[in-house]
DNA sequence: GATCCATGATAAAAGCTTTTAGCAGAAAAA
DNA sequence: TTTTTCTGCTAAAAGCTTTTATCATGGATC
């Protein structure tokens, strides 16, 4: 009995069935307009009983928002996107809406494309999202007839954007360190043209003071190598901790170290930054790291896009969302474990 | 004089504008029907002056076809599914198709949830792809009144599915290494419940014959470093190459050998699986390994679904798609280099 | 008995597009 | 001149849902 035809079921079969008119069924599913209880119930064990679905698009085209939204990147590699779009995907789903994805993997034709079909499916708003790299939208986004939210990338003045606090996160691994009773901290970082890594550099240098250095290179694991090799060849007294400014890194730093004959934690303590966990737990000893909440800047992200679309009003500016350090072993808290 | 005003423009504003009826600008823009070569020019000047764009709501309303697909993925971590979609958003939407993602997370209710959202929105087809892990969708999806395309994961018999020649890939491994004169390969791989593992393992056993050994254990580097300290501690022949299946465990093949003083690839080649690149990149050296072609992967279900969505046949069955040897310096080939 | 009100239902419109059937006029054929 | 055939265009319907305005009925009030 349950759909066994080809046609799906329209709130007309459902009508038709229940012996009462669309518009009263439709009332009767939705609970809008007056309706007898009794009715209601028979209506709503109908619809049940044929396996009746009402059509999205039909309910898009009449209330002119479609429940979906865009979510566009420039991110193809995913890291970071990846587990990003779960959270939103995660958050939205239960309040009925879906997510579409494009990858635009930088190509501004590929992006006005993506774009112009999310317009035309009349998604209720758009979430930007690109690697930490400072690119501008490949794409014109400001003067769209829809939100847009803005996660790892900066929009106009005005918009609504969310970041990682990557300053607090920097302290926290600071802090950690320094509570180990560590001072000479040393920070190994990307490309001084990431904003990211300006950010995380800076808080890093305004925690410790004089003495502090920070290296900056690429988001290699060659360089955080590259950059040990440097330090620990040339004269001066030498780092009794590293705090890297990502995973990778990270992962060159340790592997250097231990080709030094270092200790780890025992002369020098290393944390990172990312809770990759591929890289993360595989590096011997485990790596202590920052962990950016990817998953909960997507649900931020998705909850902010879905109350703009309703016409609420959210705080625009920049959010920045709190890291969480996650201990492992690199730092000696044997302790605690992961 | 572009859609300055706060509604969208309807094709009811083009056929205002142009002077003529909305089934003549219809028929103009979509070239259908008799049009006069002077007013379809005319109709489709006025669209474009005006900013019209076609509501795909009320196109998919009528058409039933709502050229969107959806993606159901419980692949969360996204190593291999976000090259994969990207694949088949790069392919699909030059054909006017999107793709909603949908992140299971191994949930059933909320795969439920997700299949429900996507057969409202009646989507013109569902690609499902899964981990490498032999696991049974999370939901029904055999009964659908859609096509369904199956990446990385087994439909029902007569389903269309998608993998990489894991047989082949392998070979390609085996072949590679015969042919820099090696003859004591070795295999380290994953767990023995992925059929993945299975048919890698069997196609290098068939290719190396006698002496051959297929070590299973799991995908992680601790497992290619365990694996390789067994091998090197107990008495016998040592290998002169080792093949692994994937680019991590041949990352920590890599680590014990250089633990062990073994020289890569002098006394022993390495070959990987995955070109994950930022693994195979940063081992020292260069991992060679197999490509599994993801992208390609996403082009080929892109294009099978969307071709099951218009009616047109595709054959059915599971096809395997050939993967790529990307030599680096793993295996001591230094002419060529990636 | 006439008036008013509340209740529960319904017809019709709106949302935007495509498609079908049909119409008016001109050119061609009889 | 009358009939047929094109040509270019249009009115209307269909697709499915929600919403607005309206209607019928029965009970309460005067």
């Amino acid at each position: 009995m349950k759909n066994t035809g080809d046609r799906r079921r329209t709130i007309y079969d459902v009508a038709k069935a229940a012996g009462v008119s669309i518009s009263t069924a439709s009332n009767a599913l939705n609970g809008t307009g007056r309706t007898n209880a009794e009715t209601r119930e028979r209506v709503r064990r109908v619809a049940e009983e044929i396996g009746f679905r009402p059509n999205a698009l039909a309910r898009g085209l009449l209330s002119k928002r479609s429940h979906a939204i865009g979510m566009l990147t420039n991110d193809t590699y995913g890291r970071l996107t990846l587990p990003m779009a779960a959270g939103v995907s995660e958050v939205l789903v239960d309040h009925g809406v879906s997510v579409f994805l494009c990858a635009t993997n930088n190509d501004p034709r590929l992006a006005q494309l993506h774009l112009e079909a999310l317009l035309d499916r009349q998604v209720d708003g758009i979430i930007f999202t690109a690697t930490r790299l400072d690119l501008e939208p490949p794409v014109q986004l400001s003067r769209l007839p829809i939100p847009v939210v803005y996660v790892f990338a900066e929009g106009p003045a005005d918009s609504v954007t969310f970041f990682p606090d990557d300053e607090q996160g920097a302290r926290l691994a600071v802090d950690h360190l320094k509570e180990l009773g560590r001072s000479r901290i040393l920070h190994i970082t990307g490309p001084k043209d990431y904003l990211a890594a300006r950010i995380r550099a800076q808080s890093y240098l305004d925690a410790c003071g004089d003495g502090a250095e920070a290296m900056f290179g690429d988001w290699s694991e060659e360089w955080g190598h590259e950059a040990v090799q440097t330090v620990f060849a040339r004269p001066g007294p030498k780092p009794d901790a590293i705090f890297c400014g990502s995973d990778e890194i990270a992962r060159g730093v340790i592997d250097a170290l231990r080709d030094l004959n270092v200790e780890i934690p025992t002369d020098v303590a290393v944390v990172g930054f990312d809770n990759w966990e591929v890289v993360a737990r595989q590096t011997r000893p485990p790596l202590t790291t920052i962990d950016m909440e990817l998953k909960e800047l997507g649900h931020r992200a998705g909850l902010a896009i879905l109350s703009l679309s309703k016409g609420e009003p959210v705080p625009a500016g920049i959010t920045r969302l709190p890291c969480r350090l996650v201990v492992r072993q690199s730092c000696g808290s044997p302790l605690q474990s992961d």
